[in-house]
RNA sequence: GGUGGAGUGGCCGAGAGGCGAGGCAACGGCCUGCAAAGCCGUGUACACGGGUUCGAAUCCCGUCUCCACCUCCA
């Protein structure tokens, strides 16, 4: 069996066949750089991250490109307010955003192009469009470029409504429109707007419009005709349609599948400014490690609505936390295994190819976990470190390998040398406990472990000797 | 008005006609000097009302509730 994957276009699970034999492109929407990524954002790019890491394990050659959307509206209208610079204001959220890629472990996409650096790209599309009657610029003389949806049959092809049902916009200025549901490709200048934030078009100075800076970038660096785009559910309608119908009317088959991750809410609500801050991914990693936020995101299936709560987050992480628990103790007992060569449970590869079915692969791991458990008394074995490898195999897809990267040389602060003092120091006191053990002084022993206990340091007794590891730092107090 | 999604055991969360996913919590047992961890066992849940079927959480009809999108939200 092979890699199938739900296509909102056609409402299915289809085999997945890239383009080209060996290799696959994906595009996915990046964030408006308008504030500091929240974990609702955050779950986009995990969900892509996992994507990738599967396709790769398959042998595919993946090349990433996630937008930036560096212009727009709310950033402007931030900067307006507070004073500061849009492109400070956005490039300061981008560098958030990477800080969030890399504290939860997603690789960087191969590529992430920024809309105010493809104006020319999105120009000649522009002008392709307006040739091609697809588009026009504003009759008001406003600078602005409008899609006529109604010179483009197939609008609403992906969102699979008639351009008869849809709403008007809100705002029902028709601002020169044919069509109240024409899209702005391009937005014309606006006195008010700094200068900056505008760029000659043979219509015109003006900035981007969302929509079409995806298309421009999509085909730069895609290709006309590539395999997946992806994003947010939400962005389904307008964006993905508006996308689709540019490219396409522009003579480009676009986008092969695309993959819509749902959404996380908060009491039932979706994620937005009101709540505050607390729901910051570098706020959230304050209360769980990095590695137990990535685990809460990677375990619902990518297309389910997860309901956030701290107490489920709490529960993700005494999850992760036993799985863990037995990679460090097999890994202590068997040592360094080869992670991409060792071969993962049946039921894991059956789910991950089953539209990335987590929930069901993580299954399939705990049941493999359990007869490693079974065999740590023990101690090293050939089955072990089998199991170990296969154990860790299945996590580094998942990106949650505790002795794997990046996770491995964060651990302890990443700090090695002092690590190894420090169990140095602790192998003493375990040794002198040892002595206490068996020689029944088990009241030396028991003041050996609270001291340790008392430094963060917790001792367990296994059959093939204590063993310790610093408590979580985490935890409630006990 | 249009489009789409959801309601599962104490909790989280899969599944999508028949053998009780998995995890967290709880309880019992084993192991252990004790502890911790682990292992073994214990739970007959699928919003409601009908129907189809030998058999329904899963299919059909109806109802209720919730959510998302409908021109720049991941």
């Amino acid at each position: 069996m092979s890699l199938r994957l739900y296509d909102t276009m056609t409402r299915e699970v289809r085999d997945f066949v890239p383009l080209v034999p060996g290799q696959v492109g994906i595009y996915h929407c990046g964030l408006t750089l308008q504030g500091a990524p929240h974990v609702g954002h955050i779950r986009k790019e995990v969900v892509f991250d996992v994507l990738r890491r599967w396709l790769e394990r398959a042998g595919y050659a993946v090349t990433t490109i996630a937008n930036l959307t560096d212009i727009e509206d709310k950033i402007l209208a931030r900067s307006a307010d507070s004073g500061r610079p849009w492109w400070a204001l956005a490039y300061a959220n981008e560098r958030a955003l990477h800080a969030a890629y890399d504290v939860l472990g997603c690789a960087p996409p191969s590529y992430e192009p920024r809309a105010t650096g493809h104006v020319p790209e999105m120009v000649e599309l522009m002008a392709t469009l307006v040739g091609k009657g697809h588009a026009y610029p504003a009759a008001d003389g406003s600078g602005d470029v409008y899609f006529d949806v109604r010179s483009w049959p197939a609008y609403g092809e992906l969102s699979r409504q008639r351009l008869e049902d849809m709403e008007p916009a809100a705002d029902a200025d028709p601002r020169g429109k044919r069509d109240p549901r024409d899209f702005a490709l391009w937005k014309g200048h606006k006195p008010a707007e700094p200068l900056t934030a505008s760029w000659p078009t043979p219509y015109g100075r003006g900035r981007p419009g969302w929509h079409l800076e995806c298309s421009a970038m999509a085909a730069k660096y895609l290709g006309p005709e590539f395999d997946i785009h992806g994003g947010g559910i939400d962005l389904r309608f307008p964006h993905h349609e508006n996308e689709l119908a540019q490219s396409r009317a522009a003579g480009q088959p676009f986008a092969r599948w695309w993959m819509h991750n749902a959404w996380i809410t908060t009491s039932g609500e979706k994620m937005s400014k009101s709540l505050g801050n607390s729901l910051l991914v570098s706020e959230v990693v304050k209360r769980v490690r990095p590695i137990e936020l990535r685990y809460y995101l990677v375990a619902a299936h990518y297309r389910s609505h997860v309901e956030f709560s701290f107490d489920s987050l709490d529960e993700a992480a005494t999850a992760y936390r036993r799985i863990e628990a037995y990679v460090l103790r097999a890994g202590e007992l068997v040592g360094e295994v080869d992670v991409a060569a060792a071969p993962l449970c049946s039921g894991f590869t059956a789910a991950m190819d089953d539209d990335l079915s987590v929930p069901a692969a993580l299954a399939a791991l705990q049941d493999t976990i359990r007869e490693g458990q079974r065999l740590l008394p023990a101690g090293h074995s050939p089955a072990l470190r089998g199991n170990l490898a296969s154990v860790r195999s299945m996590l580094h897809v998942l990106g949650l390998d505790p002795l794997g990267e990046p996770w491995a040389s964060r651990a302890d602060g990443g700090d090695t040398r002092t690590r190894a003092v420090l169990d140095g120091l602790v192998q003493a006191e375990l040794a002198a406990r040892q002595e206490a053990r068996a020689s029944r002084d088990f009241g030396t022993a028991d003041a050996v472990r609270d001291r340790l206990a008392a430094v963060g340091i917790v001792v367990e007794d296994t059959p093939t000797g204590a063993r310790w590891t610093l408590a979580d730092p985490t935890a409630p107090e006990a």
